[in-house]
DNA sequence: GTCAGTGCAAACTTTTTGCACAGTA
DNA sequence: TACTGTGCAAAAAGTTTGCACTGAC
């Protein structure tokens, strides 16, 4: 990962007066490198594998942390489980899921972002994030059903 | 209820050779008279008191089907636990949740709709639904919040 | 040295499942 | 009557928690 981007987030944790620990690391590490979604799962197999002995506990109380702090985003397709990515630097963008084969694709689009401003400007809603997932059918999807029929 | 919707839920239930029961009918009479979202544990809750002697198995059971058969949606807020609201002859809306309060305010804009059918166009992904939250203090929090400054 | 952070295992919460029985079509 | 649907209880899956120990500052 990104040296300047890990100094970055341990000096503000530090900052507001909490600890860096090897765990933190390690897990802040494996979830700006991973350039998909992670679930605490995932996670947790990939610091086994690693002989990183991080617990389950621990990944969910830093999960916990880093999404209090906004340096990750918590998401949730509806598998019942969450997954989560890094944020922090990185362009807001929202995600259209496929019901078939299950891919993530990313978008951003500033005027839907502009529109949910003014929506909540109407509302007089002060907003601090959002989510937006369509979900739908991808074009590879939708080539192979036309070659089946 | 309206008695009209719920005979078009039935007929279409019943054309698609799914049985009418005791129990699925109560459970779509709850969701639709629920003015709020609702959870598998408040609906199991309403049920006991009607003495209606539902099981927990058949709410989540009939909720995947009416979900799957697009009557009702089903949302995930960060809870840990989904809600879900009544969907056919409703007009579809998203969600402003408040982090202060909890409160949900529900709101339908066309430019956004708009806008996600085009951008859908673009990464050539055919939509079938969405969900879209926006996470942040409403009016009366926000109020409450100067006054204590 | 102090106290926030960790590991472990147990608890908890929500949801799913297997199987025998019930009720709809 | 023939299955689909249901209830029950147990299991699964994901996450949280209590408590004693560890390690960052």
């Amino acid at each position: 990962m990104d040296p300047k981007v890990m100094d970055e987030i341990l000096q503000r944790l530090q900052k507001e007066g909490i600890k860096i620990t090897q765990q933190r690391k390690k897990i802040i590490e494996i979830i700006y490198d991973q350039q998909n979604h992670i679930n605490a799962d995932t996670l947790y197999a990939i610091l086994k594998k690693q002989k990183a002995g991080v617990s389950r506990a621990t990944i969910y109380r830093t999960l916990d942390l880093l999404v209090e702090k906004r340096y990750i985003q918590k998401m949730d397709f509806g598998e019942g489980r969450c997954v989560y990515e890094f944020k922090l630097g990185q362009p807001h963008h929202d995600h259209m899921k496929c019901l078939r084969c299950g891919k993530v694709i990313e978008f951003n689009d500033h005027i839907i972002e502009l529109r949910q401003h003014t929506i909540c400007q109407n509302h007089k809603f002060y907003p601090m994030s959002h989510v937006m997932q369509i979900y739908g059918i991808c074009h590879e999807c939708r080539e192979k059903e036309k070659k089946n029929l």
